[in-house]
DNA sequence: CACCTAAAATGGACAGCGTCAACATCGGCC
DNA sequence: GGCCGATGTTGACGCTGTCCATTTTAGGTG
């Protein structure tokens, strides 16, 4: 009766188990994140992760506060994951250092961001969900966003844009707004927006209307 | 805002009110806007809904296929608050008709948007839950969008514009998902975005930006 | 007017969820 | 070697959405 059946069912990867799981924090946002991709943030469930964890409920307790935090550490590492592609995409733009690459960066930053979207609606509507953002920060205070955020780096690109004489320097404030804005619309609208349905022909060629009137507008 | 119904929860106490509600559907709805907008969609609750409107849970299942389905219901509604104040906005820009005041209308429509989204962030949120968009149109096929919707309005403003004479026509393609692009993502950037606890002042100048952006890029 | 049918609303039941509380078990440190 | 804090477990509670059978009502037909 005190048997513990062990090693019953072993489920997951990991082979060191335990009364102790060793490293469930990992394990559990590994399981939201799979959750995530498929369902959306409301797919994440506190229960079912803990399940795909090989762990019993309530266990995620002692490593989160509550379910609202555990949602928010996936959407961290949803946008992670969007930070990464954008700096894979961006890095492979190549050619001369100046004003001919610094644009295509931010094209090519814009283009990973839409695409990230579309491929991964499940992590991009987990990412901007609001649980990521938990208390305003102190004032005067930047946030410390990680280096590969997007939003650090769309800031580095229209940094370029002004040290390569590409963009007048009066023009740089508040154009991480514009660009920000028009191109995490356009995919908020495809996502879970009146844009859903679109065509795929279609929104290519939308896409390159919309970065078209933000290049020309900054 | 307000329907024309006297909004007692009394349930029982309605005098003309038996058995059956006799309109339980808009009540349900109403109900639900008043949930969704302390606390977004997630806050439509079936059972919470049923209870506000004085009648017993499943009841709205006469009327509603399912917990999604009410919230489509609630979503469409929050698009049409939406889109009143985008109508009441540009209705307000007066002047003779010509480029500046179809320029001026665009701002306003803009503006109102984002304000929209300021003031009341549940419905904002509600609307572009992803409750709205059923099943997808058949092709070749116009979903038919209810007349002051704000895809609608953007579009007449945007032909406004070349009638005018202030946009050529070549650039009128892709202008409407150019212009929607950015003030929908700004909204949403500070809905539940990383723009949540930006102040006041800084997104009044944030807003310029965009909207100086896409004016100068269509 | 009485009757009958279909729509409308009800109450109960079920599984699943997030969360709290009490208990069991382990690893590391004196 | 023994303790203690961190970690994981079991059980319970109230809540939710959904199915089911049942009751009540409205409205048209004889």
């Amino acid at each position: 009766m005190d048997g513990k059946q062990d090693g019953k069912q072993d489920g997951k990867q990991d082979g060191k188990q335990g009364y102790h799981h060793g490293n469930l924090p990992q394990a559990l946002v590994e399981a939201g994140l799979a959750l995530a991709r498929a369902g959306g943030p409301d797919a994440i469930g506190l229960r079912e992760v803990s399940r795909q964890a090989g762990v019993s409920h309530n266990a995620a307790y002692r490593h989160y506060a509550d379910h609202h935090d555990l949602v928010a550490a996936v959407a961290a590492r949803c946008m992670d994951e969007l930070g990464a592609l954008m700096r894979e995409r961006t890095e492979a733009v190549t050619g001369p250092p100046g004003a001919r690459r610094a644009w295509a960066r931010l094209d090519a930053l814009g283009r990973a961001y839409v695409d990230f979207a579309r491929t991964e609606p499940g992590w991009f509507r987990t990412a901007f969900s609001g649980a990521g953002e938990g208390t305003a920060p102190r004032q005067g205070e930047v946030p410390q966003l990680p280096a590969d955020h997007p939003f650090r780096q769309l800031n580095a690109a229209l940094d370029d844009l002004v040290d390569t004489g590409a963009l007048p320097r009066a023009r740089r404030d508040g154009a991480e707004y514009a660009a920000w804005s028009s191109v995490h619309g356009f995919a908020g609208l495809l996502v879970d927006g009146p844009l859903q349905h679109m065509p795929a022909p279609e929104v290519r060629r939308a896409l390159d209307a919309v970065l078209a009137v933000v290049t020309r507008g900054l």
